[in-house]
RNA sequence: CCGCCCUUAGCUCAGACUGGUAGAGCAGUCGACUGUAGAUCGACUUGUCCCCCGUUCAAAUCGGGGAGGGCGGACCA
């Protein structure tokens, strides 16, 4: 693979590049180019994440060196989604989750580092790092930096503050190249490139995955399940809520059925190599049979492809690409018991 | 340390002055209409009224105490 196949395999499926010369760059100049992913064990994990994680998988076969960051303090920092009690439990919860995610994208999980945040957070060399970005980053630009990540509201806590700035500190401490999550956290990672050359570090390059749409049209949120499908939830409960989704024929905008089958569907069978069928009775014209997204969405949109004929193939698709990490989360009960007492205590 | 304000449905809040065991909007659920969903109609559900004590035939409402949250003041040798 050379450089520029390399760079466009890192690149591919994703929102932004932040920038695609520093990415070739990197790539050429590089032995070895690490790529973080940073995620606070707050809620539980749902399709969502998939999506963003299934590409570290690209990232590997890329060549990439590549760190998953189980950001603990940061669950608690904003505004205390994760109890301070709960974020070890929360912690392994996270890690089962995403090795079960990296591994159903066809990727060897052991090819991926875990951390956790307070592994090197509360030592001194972090420590006296954040004190300095504390001490010359104003209150303005880390609400603005960290506005769609950092829970808002009428009287927001210290916490989410100092969110943004080891969030950006982390990218140094954990000494990445790239920077990678969702395009939500794209104002903290500007707010990095912005003051970590200040503070004697690299500037990061940022690759920022598109985030999904929710089923009902919103967006997707843990703390709301019916907003899109939760890795635990079986195939009754995948076929209930993507028959319920907001899914208008022939329209793409806000179509969460439609991002699902693209964005984690479609790359997962292409790396099985299977196609996506469509059971369809005769009188509609009978079963189809998908090998490609495009191709999906072009009769989608040309009418030729009902949502009714579609919702139900979604949906088995769906819970096939879910099955495996559904059932390594479900083999182990004690440990979402103890992270979720409330919902699986 | 002092003073003032707030706490009612999942969310935002009304009701408190003039006690009679609670309402609106949004959300949600269910029908109708569409070969899905949404939109639109139609119907429906939801509550330790923050906690404790007291007054009263009767307390979300009045009195006292407490908890949590917000705002302001004071101290500044």
């Amino acid at each position: 693979m050379d450089t520029a196949e390399r760079a466009a395999l890192v690149a591919r499926h994703t929102e932004e590049v932040v920038t695609e010369d520093e990415l070739e760059t990197l790539l050429a100049e590089t032995a070895e180019p690490t790529a973080y992913i940073g995620y606070a064990p707050t809620g539980e994990m749902h399709i969502g994440h998939f999506t963003t994680i299934r590409k570290l998988a690209d990232f590997i076969d890329a060549g990439l060196d590549v760190t998953v960051l189980v950001a603990d303090l940061h669950a608690h920092l904003d505004d205390e989604k994760s109890p301070f009690e709960l974020l070890d439990a929360r912690s392994e919860y996270y890690r089962l989750a995403i090795e079960g995610m990296v591994a159903a994208a066809g990727a060897d999980p052991d090819a991926v580092s875990f951390t956790r945040g307070t592994d090197y957070q509360l030592e001194e060399p972090y420590t006296l790092q954040l004190y300095r970005l504390l001490a010359d980053t104003t209150i303005s630009r880390a609400q603005r930096a960290g506005s769609e990540v950092v829970r808002q509201s009428d009287n927001p806590k210290l916490g989410g503050l100092v969110y943004t700035l080891m969030q950006s500190l982390d990218v140094a401490a954990l000494d990445a190249d790239i920077a990678y999550g969702g395009i939500d956290q794209r104002g903290i990672y500007m707010l990095a490139r912005e003051e970590l050359p200040d503070h004697g570090f690299d500037k990061p390059l940022c690759v920022f995955a598109p985030l999904l749409s929710g089923l009902s049209g919103g967006k997707q949120s843990s703390s709301d399940r019916a907003s899109g499908v939760f890795l635990t939830d079986d195939a009754d409960t995948v076929a209930e809520k993507i028959d319920g989704a907001y899914c208008p024929a022939g329209e793409v905008a806000d179509n969460g059925v439609l991002e699902y089958l693209q964005r984690l569907v479609f790359p997962v069978l292409a790396v099985r190599d299977d196609p996506l069928v469509v059971e369809r009775p005769e009188e509609y014209g009978g079963d189809l049979s998908y090998d490609a997204y495009g191709e999906l969405e072009s009769d989608f949109v040309a009418g030729e492809l009902h949502p009714a004929d579609l919702k139900p193939a979604a949906a088995a698709a769906i819970d096939d690409v879910i099955a495996p990490v559904r059932e390594r989360l479900l083999d182990h009960p004690e440990v979402l018991a103890e992270a979720y007492p409330e919902t699986w205590g």
